[in-house]
DNA sequence: CTTGTAGCTCTAGTCACTAGAGGAATTATC
DNA sequence: GATAATTCCTCTAGTGACTAGAGCTACAAG
């Protein structure tokens, strides 16, 4: 039996966090001890570190709900599974390509600037006059 | 003079978004019609455009305040403004790696996935053991 | 038995908006 | 000039995934 703060240290989760978890319904209220306080068992263990690591990996919490709602029926195909992480990765892949085109505009303004006075700074310019933009944004 | 509507279709910045702005201190508080609406001037749609570019560009309104403190000061060096730049050069670029990773995660995760039950279900397994990961997040 | 740490609940704060209620002002139409 | 439609006003609360803090209780060590 762990208590909260053993679950946390072993799982890297905020106490904090843990809590809000079970509020979120991604993990079963926990026994309590006499005097109320959350007793868990290797089963929460496993649970949690499977939210934590799709938590790394960028999943939602209703995300990670469908995923442990599928984990529990081990007889279904698992192409919902499957859709979860794809469209995940589609996402990711936008905003890769967003902060790509961000980088390059910022690299832009910056190498243009002679770094003199505010007057002429170029960073100042571009934020002022959208017409020193390249592509839109 | 123009309304807080056409200052609104003339910027792509939506109504609530303005009248918070004016809240967060990036744009001064509005004169007022004899009905106490706001009306704006050419300075204030440029102002407003400003804004606008800069958070396009991903930059956070503290950011965006500093740099419209230094715009008023044209005979600064403009080290500080390109400081500015930099650090969210440097910030957009640590999102895109970490992306990056995630991105090569997921990809892995699903590539390994044959597609048949949620009990051999790759992204499930990879979710729930940690070991079945490659590098560290 | 006392002290210190860890736990409990509940509320509010983060960021940059967005949505909605309830009412007043302005503009367009008749 | 009356009415209707649209826009505007303020204020509050909600978003996501936590985080921080207040005020209190439980438990372990010495």
């Amino acid at each position: 039996m762990l208590s909260i703060g053993d679950l946390s240290k072993r799982t890297g989760v905020k106490v904090p966090t843990i809590r809000y978890y079970e509020q979120m319904g991604l993990i079963e209220a926990a026994e309590r001890s006499e005097g109320n306080q959350r007793r868990y068992e290797r089963q929460d263990l496993e649970r949690l570190a499977f939210i934590r690591h799709a938590r790394d990996l960028g999943l939602d919490i209703p995300a990670i709900r469908d995923l442990i709602a599928l984990s529990q029926h081990p007889d279904l195909p698992c192409a919902n599974a499957d859709r979860i992480a794809a469209d995940h990765l589609s996402a990711v892949r936008e905003k890769i390509e967003k902060l790509k085109k961000l980088e390059h505009e910022l690299e832009r303004i910056i190498s243009h600037c002679d770094g003199h006075s505010i007057e002429d700074c170029y960073v100042i310019r571009a934020l002022s006059d959208h017409g020193l933009c390249e592509g839109e944004h």
